[in-house]
DNA sequence: GCAAATAGCACTGTTTCAGTGCTATATTGA
DNA sequence: TCAATATAGCACTGAAACAGTGCTATTTGC
């Protein structure tokens, strides 16, 4: 199905909570404690997290994980890539399904570049948008995905 | 996982290659005689599609589907919903899951609202592909895409 | 009547996903 | 030093979604 899975949805969830608290590092346990999230799942994803390198971890009493980046440099694409793997939105263009062979239709596939301009379309979506928009800011946040989308859409037109 | 179904891959196979076809019926095993596909699957893929009204049927021998529509009126969006269900993106905002209980985070999710901005997006760019502009065309209905969504886009920022 | 097509319904095997068990390691503070 | 509180790592299980198939009935054209 076209969904982000429940992992994305913790990770987003852990991320914007550490937004603005950088100073601090957030454990596992605040964010179980604020919202109700199965511990350990949200132990596994942020330790992906910090294997990406999105977040910093702090081991021992006291610790737990900050951002590792401004949030405004951490984007919504790299965090489901980080998650989901492979940005792929048809099987087509999934890199572990051609290695296995790939799709038997490719050859004759008469949607495979049409599909194609529809992917970049979202992941370009998903790359502008900062994890800072994704907090419910009060300031002038809130345009920016809409913003940063006619830019790049400016820049595909150009190509 | 953030990917189409292959269900949704066949079915717009079939609908690309019935485009400018509209005239003479494109039965199951023609298409599967064109393109590797599970052909009892397609049977019933094209069976749902003539339930939402995308594809007429024409029983018995010579019989098959053809385009209920012009291409131009079939969109991405439509064709998705009808063979996936529910355009949701995150499980928060599933139809389905609303059913049954709900999202025991609901309450207190920091990224409800942000991230039906983020689903909104894609949703509108869904609505904004026509079948016909799927089509590897040689026309001027490859920018189709880009001048529709900007338009949507124009329209979503005076909100 | 026969052949070729859709209609409908249920079923199976596989894969992906959500969530958990267990143990080791690091850090802080008393 | 010791205990408490963190993360690190790895493997495993149960459930749900998905891909694909079996079978039978019905319709239509020749």
């Amino acid at each position: 199905m076209l969904q982000l899975t429940k992992r994305t949805e913790y990770a987003l969830i852990a991320l914007v909570h550490m937004v603005d608290r950088q100073d601090q590092a957030t454990s596992v346990r605040e964010l179980c404690e604020r919202y109700p999230l199965p511990r350990r799942l949200v132990a596994e994803i942020l330790k992906d997290l910090a294997h990406e390198g999105l977040v910093l971890s702090h081991r021992g009493s006291q610790g737990g994980y900050s951002l590792a980046l401004p949030p405004e440099r951490i984007t919504l694409g790299r965090i489901i890539a980080t998650i989901e793997g492979v940005p792929a939105i048809t099987n087509c263009d999934s890199i572990a399904h051609a290695k296995d062979g790939g799709c038997e239709v490719h050859p004759v596939c008469p949607i495979r570049s049409p599909i194609e301009r529809v992917r970049e379309h979202i992941w370009r979506l998903f790359e502008a948008t900062s994890l800072r928009s994704l907090v419910p800011a009060p300031h002038a946040a809130r345009s920016e995905v809409i913003q940063r989308l006619r830019e790049s859409l400016a820049a595909s037109a150009t190509t």
